[in-house]
DNA sequence: TCTAACTTTGCAACCCAGTTGCAACAACTT
DNA sequence: AAGTTGTTGCAACTGGGTTGCAAAGTTAGA
């Protein structure tokens, strides 16, 4: 059933290498985010410089978008079909400070905040730590 | 002039030691957030762990709090006088794409934000990349 | 005052995420 | 087939952060 990987692969204008198949097989099947680390684990065979490249290619043509939640990793997870990675696309991010997980909260935007004009605004990174619901228990 | 230093350092519990007032000195004359490595560059002579175990007694005694901007190294400022380092004390930050230097924007809260209730909250962390006055001319 | 206990410092070494150079390899082009 | 380009694997390196340990400094008790 690669077809649907290859599809999107395609959509984003990758060339689907066995690599990026299954990276972004592996990438599909998360419910978070993944670390590149984490990846490495995953994939007790491949190379880190490969999948390196192959998150890199992924986040340059916005099949994936990084997080960096503080964690000490930059994580990453799959964009929304929608998403343009444009400031309005913008989401919250939720850290669990037990387990570690990086989840992408895709209904919350990022609140607007209105700065002094003597800033420019670009992007905003908003990671909210606390507790998930599997650690909540 | 150490007077002040000295209060200062006296009023969090943190003994006097030279190499305390020298840093403090610095991070009182700092008007945008300083890194490990940004402090060891001013200080050609001290060394690294001591400069960092003296943020981190700093940090501990809540006399300075971290600040992680996603530029890949963690930096510091003073916390306000009237700083708990408590959630109602978190702030917005705001790193500068071009100078790389990052302001606390003290007089903004970090909006509020409503979670489903299957997460817990802690803490959030709020930064705004743009460019600053400095650099924008 | 002398000494023991504790704290701070300096040095070296280490960890680990991220990154790059380079050569081998694979995939397309003419 | 030969050339061109993109991809992969390996090794090495970078840089921020952190720790172990012994020397130096400080504090407090006898
Ligand atoms: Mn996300
Ligand atoms: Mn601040
Ligand atoms: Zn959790
Ligand atoms: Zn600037």
């Amino acid at each position: 059933m690669g077809t649907e990987i290859d599809n999107k692969l395609h959509s984003k204008d990758i060339k689907p290498t066995a690599m990026r198949q299954l990276v972004l097989q592996v990438l599909t099947e998360q419910k978070t985010a993944i670390s590149l680390p984490e990846l490495e684990r995953k994939f007790e065979k491949a190379d880190k410089a490969t999948l390196y490249r192959t998150l890199k290619t992924f986040e340059k043509h916005k099949l994936i978008h990084s997080i960096d939640d503080g964690s000490g990793t930059v994580k990453y997870a799959l964009c929304q079909d929608t998403c343009e990675c444009q400031p309005e696309d913008l989401h919250v991010h939720f850290l669990c400070a037990k387990c570690n997980q990086t989840f992408c909260l895709n209904d919350f935007p990022i609140p607007q905040i209105n700065l002094p004009s003597s800033f420019s605004l670009e992007s905003v990174n908003m990671v909210v730590k606390g507790v998930c619901s599997n650690c909540m228990i």
